[in-house]
RNA sequence: GGCCCUAUCGUCUAACGGCUAGGACAGCGCCCUUUCACGGCGUAAAUCGGGGUUCGAUUCCCCGUGGGGUCACCA
């Protein structure tokens, strides 16, 4: 019976996806692959004037990259293609065919401008505009060239399940005689959807709760189809970062990719996203794909809006950038042209100190460069006793590391250094004069030539000894000079 | 406006009608550390308002308020 289950993400190509289509996407198939069924991705392309160019490949790059894999659909085939509506123009009208010979479909007799005229009309009298009132005494038979409307029953009240809220409902008002086929030929979203789930067996639709009010249009028009409805679960909202509206491209929600661009890794983005509107009633914060393919149930759904938590995606990125091994970080982190050895050896530091690939980016050619070239010192910081409790550099605190480091093996862990090194540090603390700090802030500056960085013990076993001994000289250089 | 959905810390959320309303992120403090970061420990922070049902409401019901959605030849 669970491998029964088949679910779809229907986008239409009008752009890219944002967090709030790809949400919905993940959903959906984690429910697919939870119950062992099929997953298929469709594309809604009935309005022609809405498209945008490309927006094919870039959805499927987007769902590609995030980790949703489909087991039938667009660019892979399958029993039920072709999974582009546009492709599938007689499926519809056949449809519609089988609806006008039941009676439950007419053409629109009316004229773009009459119809604007009744509703004027309607609205003159603050009455809502139905057009089920206006339906044509006598049906003219369909040319194609008028739009074909759906006979739409009268119902006092619809109710029906939903997987996520339960009982839902709505009068009879929600629903009038709407258009199943568009004067272009093209049929409209409410028909070639209903249309498309039934030949390709959808048994669950996840869907925005934008949808709700829209649904007694659906189970109306699956009745007249002879058809069962599917399962419906409505997801909540995801709502813009800092309004309490529903994100948007409009105002401005980002596409999936540029979090890519921004240096967060796919399992992160899944992790987050699905766990804002669904959580498994446990404290565990962290999932797997695999993970949440286990632990994922409708009945733990959200009903209700929530914020997309950026900050909080820091965190997660950082966790999952963590859990790469050394080569994956290299091979995902898109560094270019960095030195391999040094990045090798940088690694562990940067998955200790970035969030994103971007910062670990931004930190190579920052505070890190210090590791692919020598650092342009500067007299004054050197002898600078700011902040106040900075010791300021003496010579003989250089003098003294440079014997220590040139006693140091080639190879060198940090540990090493550190037993090597503090014994002078805290021989210094004895001394009160700057404790410790009268020894690591020259050796920091010598190095690293910023004030924030890696620990220096950290540095010269990234650097090697020749190359602290090389740094140290010419701090002492700049010092006497 | 009609209809529909919804309401727990700043944010994401947990809590068969029953412990001092729990966790995470962010915040704050302490420790570690001459810096930053990492890490450890700790701390502050919430049930929208009013009725009702009940021995007992975060939880169930009603009203109000706030927020959202929808009323297309868009999906």
């Amino acid at each position: 019976m669970n491998s029964k289950v088949v679910t779809r993400f229907a986008p239409s190509p009008t752009g890219f996806m944002h967090i709030g289509g790809v949400r919905t996407a993940l959903y959906a198939w984690l429910f697919a692959r939870k119950h062992g069924g099929r997953f298929i991705l469709r594309i809604e392309d009935t309005d022609k004037e809405r498209e945008v160019a490309n927006s094919i490949p870039h959805i499927i790059e987007s769902l590609t990259w995030f980790g949703i894999e489909w087991d039938e659909g667009i660019d892979r085939g399958g029993p039920h293609a072709p999974y582009l509506q546009s492709k599938r123009l007689d499926l519809y009208r056949a449809y519609a065919e089988k609806l006008i010979a039941a009676g439950h479909a007419y053409p629109d007799p009316y004229s773009e401008s009459e119809l604007e005229a009744l509703r004027n009309e309607a609205v003159g009298k603050k009455q809502p505009f139905l057009f089920r009132d206006h339906r044509p005494a006598k049906l003219s038979p369909w040319d194609g060239r008028q739009p074909l409307r759906f006979r739409a029953p009268r119902i006092a009240r619809y109710e029906w399940n939903d997987l996520v809220r339960g009982r839902l409902s709505a009068g009879e008002e929600a629903i009038d005689d709407f258009i199943l086929i568009k004067s272009d030929g093209y049929p409209t979203y409410n028909l070639a959807h209903i249309v498309d789930d039934i030949e390709m067996g959808v048994t669950h639709v996840m869907r925005g709760e934008e949808f709700i009010s829209s649904t007694p249009k659906f189970l109306s028009l699956y009745e007249a189809l002879g058809a069962t409805a599917p399962a419906f679960a409505t997801m909540p909202v995801i709502l813009g970062p800092d309004g309490k509206k529903k994100l948007s491209k409009r105002d401005g929600a980002k596409d999936l990719l540029d979090y890519r661009a921004e240096g967060y890794v796919p399992e992160a983005m899944m992790n987050v996203l699905a766990l804002v509107g669904w959580n498994p009633g446990t404290d565990q914060e962290f999932f797997s794909k695999d993970e949440l393919i286990a632990a994922f149930d409708l009945s733990r759904v959200q009903v209700s809006g929530a914020h997309f938590d950026e900050v909080k995606l820091l965190t997660i990125n950082q966790h999952w950038m963590r859990t790469l091994s050394d080569e994956e970080f290299i091979a995902r982190g898109d560094f270019h042209d960095a030195d391999r050895e040094k990045l090798r050896a940088a690694v562990p530091l940067l998955k200790e100190r970035a969030r994103t690939f971007r910062e670990a980016r931004d930190m190579l050619a920052g505070e890190l460069a210090c590791l692919f070239e020598k650092p342009a010192l500067n007299r004054g910081k050197l002898v600078a006793k700011e902040p106040a409790d900075r010791p300021g550099m003496t010579k003989s605190a250089l003098e003294g590391l440079l014997g220590l480091v040139q006693a140091l093996p080639s190879d060198v862990s940090t540990g090493t250094v550190k037993e090597t090194l503090m014994p002078l540090a805290d021989a210094e603390e004895k001394k009160g004069k700057g404790g410790r700090g009268a020894v690591l802030w020259p050796l920091r500056y010598a190095l690293s030539g910023q004030e924030r960085s890696p620990d220096p013990f950290t540095l010269v076993a990234l650097l090697g000894a020749a190359e602290t001994v090389s740094r140290i000289r010419a701090a002492i250089a700049i010092l006497e000079g």
